[in-house]
RNA sequence: GCGGGAGUAGCUCAACUGGUUAGAGCGCCGCCCUGUCACGGCGGAGGUUGCGAGUUCAAGUCUCGUCUCUCGCGCCA
């Protein structure tokens, strides 16, 4: 019997046709002498009906399969009259079977297909189970689907999609690499790319234009609820462009995207300075779904007398504050539990104001007149809303703000359904200041350009040095990430040796690299977005397992195979690698 | 590495202040039922309360340890 129809192919116009079904069973339904059965397959549903009148020995085998069983229908269309299933799309007709074949039985799973989400680790032990459910066969179409329109956009824009390899060059700059050892040559190991890098920025220094790839990317660090081991990125890169034109084709791209899914979006994106993140959301990915933004009120404190102000100014520090329409109702120890909110970012917890119908209320006494004048005419509080301040040092000040602003958003419902936030985050700083290491280390990677403007003070101070970069934000989740690279050997140099790389640890890392650049290089720009993050947001969901097949938990394995595993010591002979310590010892301490 | 949450029947959960034989819904098995679609009715099976110690006359419940999953922080150029 060949499959002539998918499960959710056949409409009221389709009575009295012949049809073949395959499928899962999804739900069997026996009333004495009449069996129905739901057939399932990865596009929909269909009512099948046994009839002992229609088909006896069809009926005789219908008796005994069970849900998930896998079969094979033969029979014709016909209409459900008056006994419309409203909720299926085939729901005006059903399949009256004339034959039946089981291509094989099923145990019965251990969760329910049907209801809600069963607990991760059971989803994801058998995970071919949990990806028959719907809401799973629908988030993997349209991930399909996405990839397929963005290949074709960016195909139309003249761009040629290159493979790099996976075996490839660890680079220690950066997050942990996945190693994989040598055969041939003991003692040294490939490394799994953390992305193309390199690679495409080579690709450019060969003449390839425009470039892009949908590739895997693999991170060793640790995990969470948008971040896997390895996930998937739109990698691109063109030479000859500034950062505008990367813009233009990111925007094309999410256009693309995210029509596919449904949602027309407008384009251009909005632009901010990661400075200016800082300073209003305290953070360099701002969820701009909802207001609620912060405030510099340092001028209006200048002079104060409430000790906590009066000290943070001294250390030249900062009072920032946000409004929080109607926020007045929250309970004392909700404001307490915020204010932990605001510590765990390293501030130094927050001071409220709250505006009832007697009037203004707040524990920081010993401001003036002026002082709360100034305040309320910057912020025109209404009656039922609340203040809360924070004082310290700027950046922390905002950062903790910020952490109460999203907890807050979340509470209170202000942030709409549906609704996609775009921005590009550009000018971020170039260099962080490690404690650890004692040293400048790249904020981005160490192939990003300066911005022209602060060439001159590279060396004298690099805290201050500004990046050509810029990453895309929706709805407070970084979806894509790129750069104006360095085309000159000279300047990549001049970074590295800033970022205080031995003259032998650049030779050996990017030695290949650096002499690259001095044979041609045109100046190029890329940026790459994470496929997982953006099918998550299509699908509405907050966790990027549900947009990947076979993900892994967030310890990093893989419950159904039970990867990573042990291996024989036959292939660690031949690799000549000893294990010098297991889990399980470690464990045993 | 740090902090929070969860772990009781196949699944989702309940079980008060430590106290009877650890329950319910769904699922599963059997019988009945010709228009169901969360079918219905009757009956039944099913438990090492994650694991290990401890306190107690008595532990699902309290204490300690540990494992797994998860959310966040650190980390993630």
């Amino acid at each position: 019997m060949k499959r002539t129809h998918s499960c959710n192919a056949l409409r009221g116009a389709d009575q009295g046709k012949d049809v073949t079904l395959c499928g899962w069973v999804r739900r069997r339904r026996a009333l004495g002498n009449l069996i129905f059965v739901d057939l399932r397959d990865r596009e929909g549903i269909t009512q099948i009906v046994f009839d002992p009148a229609a088909a006896p020995e069809a009926y005789e085998v219908a008796k005994d399969i069970r849900g998930e069983y896998v079969i094979c229908v033969n029979g014709k269309v016909r209409s459900r009259g008056d006994q419309v299933n409203k909720d299926l799309p085939t729901g005006e007709i059903e399949v009256l079977a004339s034959s039946i074949k089981v291509f094989n039985t099923a145990e019965t799973p251990p969760f329910h297909l049907e209801n809600e989400d069963p607990t991760d680790d059971l989803r994801l032990r058998y995970r071919y189970l949990d990806l028959r459910r719907a809401h799973l066969q629908k988030a993997l179409g349209l991930r399909h689907k996405v990839a397929l329109a963005v290949r074709n956009c960016l195909d139309s824009l003249g761009f040629w999609e290159i493979e790099t390899p996976v075996l490839s060059k660890s680079t220690p700059e950066g997050a942990r690499d996945y190693l994989v050892p040598s055969r041939v040559h003991h003692g040294k190991f490939y490394a799994l790319p953390q992305s193309p890098q390199l690679l495409k920025q080579l690709l450019m220094v060969a003449g390839m234009d425009k470039y892009f790839q949908i590739t895997r990317c693999f991170r060793d660090e640790d995990l969470r609820a948008e971040r896997q081991p390895e996930f998937t990125q739109i990698d691109l890169e063109m030479s000859f462009a500034e950062k505008e034109d990367v813009f233009e084709v990111g925007e094309a791209v999410m256009k693309t995207a995210f029509a596919t899914a449904g949602y027309e979006i407008t384009t251009p994106f909005p632009h901010m300075t990661w400075q200016d993140a800082m300073d209003g959301y305290g953070s360099d990915k701002p969820d701009l779904r909802f207001g609620m933004v912060i405030q510099n009120v340092t001028e209006i404190f200048k002079g104060c007398a409430f000790p906590p102000f009066a000290s943070a100014i001294l250390e030249s520090g900062s009072i920032r504050c946000i409004k929080v329409e109607g926020g007045a109702t929250l309970p004392r120890r909700r404001l307490d539990e915020l204010s932990e909110v605001a510590k765990k970012e390293k501030a130094k917890g927050i001071f409220w104001v709250k505006y009832e119908a007697e009037g203004r209320k707040s524990p920081m006494k010993g401001l003036t007149d002026e002082e709360w004048a100034a305040l309320e005419k910057q912020l025109s509080p209404a009656e039922g809303d609340l203040i809360l301040l924070s004082a310290g040092p700027a950046l922390t000040a905002c950062k903790g703000l910020g952490a109460v602003r999203l907890q807050l958003g979340a509470e209170l419902k202000l942030i709409p359904e549906n609704t996609f936030a775009f921005t590009w985050i550009t000018d971020f700083p170039l260099f962080q200041y490690s404690e650890e290491e004692g040293r400048w280390v790249s904020e981005h990677h160490p192939f990003t350009s300066p911005n022209a403007l602060d060439f001159d003070i590279l060396e004298s101070d690099p805290g201050h040095v500004r990046s050509n970069s810029y990453d895309l934000v929706i709805n407070g989740y970084e979806v894509g990430s790129g750069s104006v690279r360095i085309h000159d050997s000279k300047l990549q140099d001049r970074i590295f040796r800033l970022l205080k790389l031995e003259p032998q640890q650049i030779e050996d890392r990017f030695g290949f690299f650096i002499n690259a650049l001095k044979y041609g290089a045109p100046p190029h720009a890329g940026v790459a977005f994470g496929l997982d993050r953006l099918t998550m947001l299509l699908t509405g969901r907050n966790n990027i397992r549900d947009v990947i097949a076979f993900p892994k938990t967030l310890k990093a394995t893989d419950l159904m195979s039970d990867a990573p595993s042990t291996v024989s010591p036959e292939q660690l002979d031949e690799l000549a690698i000893a294990v010098t310590r297991t889990e399980e010892e470690e464990l045993q301490g």
